[in-house]
RNA sequence: CGGUGAGUGGCGCAGCUUGGUAGCGCACUUGUUUUGGGUACAAGGGGUCGCAGGUUCAAAUCCUGUCUCACCGACCA
């Protein structure tokens, strides 16, 4: 490609609504431009990127057995009905209508659409197991939408959904997923770490998520220092811990529920944990007898439910359920009130607590969930009548797993782990451009621009993806712009060497400069 | 949805307090200059100041309403 031909797009200065490094990086480099909140154009050297990491999800997908299909962005309300979910998923599905007054969504997920799609197909247990998958526009109508693309409303994503008979043809799939994922990252060269994982609205039990370690993702993961032990602090569980006392405590009153599961707003459950610790409400929610999603009482209810303000709470004659963090359990069990409480795990880990494998200790990193596995069962199939016929003319209901990748999350992500003061630095797997080849002053010397033109043309026969920066610039600009985009290798080609017959080689990543024969480029390039 | 802040050429900003019909840097066009790290000089093109209404002889500036955007929080892949 010939930067004359085409859209650089590249900017000196970082928009002002640029929060975090990938997303300037981004702006700055030409990759997209935002059209809205959370609305991205991909400019061509972005979508470069975004390519080839879907090139590369899609080959381990294949390798690993799965099939590749495509669904509708635009799916009709009936299904999301049939789940229950039209109900439950809240303002992030957007609902739109058609010119006949007819529901439809914009599918956030494909859940519905794919398990309507196996029950019409499939009806023998010998069709199975099926893992089908897409790489495809979703939308979540975020409540907000930030960081560029890192958490836009339209994203691309790759989504596999899996149809099983037994729990073990499940578990199989899953490894062989898990297996896949991590040979992508891997490919891509990116620092990523599979954590164990809370499976959230889209249900289920056993889950993965994939992190990509950086300062400003948006989890947080603990980790053993002595161990593989990783999961996702919502998940990662606190262990009982004998501790001889805690200089203050914290209550939390939340709501009750009722025997069909619904909020109570009469009766009220209290949470008791160190003032030094945090409340996880997942784990909170799960409790017995707490009202899901968390609905916390003011200070005021507070007072009015127990007859003292928060801070006078004494738990002899609280009359409440109590439920009390391990460690405060622990601190009180001396305490005559201590058979009032029930020890639970409710708070969240932090760094320096024992690691729940038991060996070694808590370490807390930020990550980027740039993948998600869950091993479903039969929520949708249940609930769709989605079965075949088994060995023995039974109809069996199947079990479900599903995979997801945030592939436009992934290209932010991987600027995260990969830039410097002077701009991107792509790992060649996924680069834009493998290549760019600077010629000095072309404009003004006929043998530059017959040496570049030949080298040109030479790389590209070879299958080398090279960006010619043809343009009438000055040396400065062009090599800030080729680090800005972050081309991990460059060729200068400049009258300085040229009577040698020499060329400069220059690495992105690591600064070092070589001198190569212009002949013995292509091979040089070839092997890297 | 709650809190905070911001909307002025493609980008970054000033002007607003104290109304007088828009300016700077980058980018863009042309010429000269420079020629291995975002050259310098000169001449240009481009904005009904988010939108609507009001006050006024006169509104980017004052008032009211509204929309949009960003950040923090709750929530979520």
């Amino acid at each position: 490609m010939r930067t004359s031909q085409y859209l650089l797009a590249t900017q000196k200065e970082t928009p002002a609504d640029a929060e975090v490094i990938s997303h300037q990086l981004m702006l700055r480099a030409g990759l997209i431009r935002k059209l809205a909140a959370g609305l991205y154009t991909w400019l061509p050297t972005g979508l470069r990127v975004l390519n080839k990491v879907a090139n590369i999800v899609r080959e381990e997908m294949n390798k690993a057995g799965a099939i590749e299909v495509l669904m509708p962005v635009v799916q009709p309300a009936d299904l999301w009905q049939e789940t229950g979910r039209w109900e439950e998923y809240g303002p992030e599905l957007l609902r739109i209508k058609d010119r006949h007054q007819r529901d439809f969504v914009l599918g956030p997920t494909h859940e519905e659409v794919i398990t309507a799609l196996v029950r019409n197909e499939i009806s023998s247990y010998k069709q199975l197991p099926l893992n089908l998958y897409q790489i495809q526009t979703k939308f979540r109508d975020e409540v907000r939408p930030r960081f560029g693309i890192m958490r836009g409303r339209e994203f691309t994503m790759k989504d596999a959904y899996s149809f099983h008979l037994t729990q073990d043809s499940l578990q199989a799939t899953y490894d062989a997923m898990y297996n896949a994922y991590c040979k992508i990252f891997e490919r891509m060269q990116l620092d990523y770490r599979p954590v164990m994982a809370d499976t959230g609205s889209i249900g289920g039990s056993v889950s993965h998520e994939f992190h990509m370690l950086a300062e400003s993702g948006e989890d947080a993961i603990a980790f053993s220092n002595s161990s593989d032990y990783a999961a996702n602090v919502e998940l990662a569980e606190t262990l009982p811990v004998a501790t001889a006392s805690v200089d203050a405590l914290q209550y939390v009153l939340v709501q009750a529920e009722s025997e069909e599961g619904e909020a109570d707003p009469d009766k009220w459950v209290l949470l008791v944990l160190s003032a030094a610790h945090s409340l996880n409400d997942i784990k909170a929610e799960k409790l017995a007898g707490v009202a899901a999603p968390l609905i916390t009482a003011s200070e005021e209810i507070v007072t009015k439910v127990l007859g003292v303000a928060p801070k006078d709470i004494d738990l002899a004659s609280v009359e409440v359920p109590v439920y009390a963090d391990y460690v405060v359990a622990a601190a009180l069990s001396a305490e005559s009130f201590a058979d009032k409480l029930t020890a639970v795990d409710i708070r969240n880990i932090e760094a320096g607590d024992p690691s729940p494998c038991g060996t070694g200790t808590i370490e807390i990193k930020r990550g980027i969930e740039v993948g998600h596995i869950f091993q479903l069962g039969d929520k949708y199939s249940q609930a769709m009548n989605c079965g075949v016929l088994s060995e023995s003319g039974k109809h069996e209901t199947l079990t479900m797993g599903c995979y997801g990748i945030g592939v436009s999350r992934v290209v932010a992500a991987a600027i995260e782990q990969n830039h410097d003061e002077h701009g991107i630095i792509w790992p060649d797997p996924i680069a834009p451009f493998t290549v760019a080849l600077i010629p000095m002053n072309m404009h003004k010397s006929q043998r530059i621009k017959d040496a570049a033109e030949a080298l040109y043309a030479e790389l590209t026969e070879a299958g080398v993806e090279v960006l010619f920066d043809d343009r009438k610039e000055r040396p400065g600009v062009m090599f800030k712009d080729m680090e800005l985009i972050g081309i991990p290798h460059s060729i200068v080609i400049g009258e300085r060497n040229l009577d040698e017959q020499l060329v400069e080689y220059k690495n992105r990543r690591t600064g070092e400069k070589s001198l190569l024969q212009l002949s013995e480029v292509a091979a040089f390039i070839g092997a890297l």
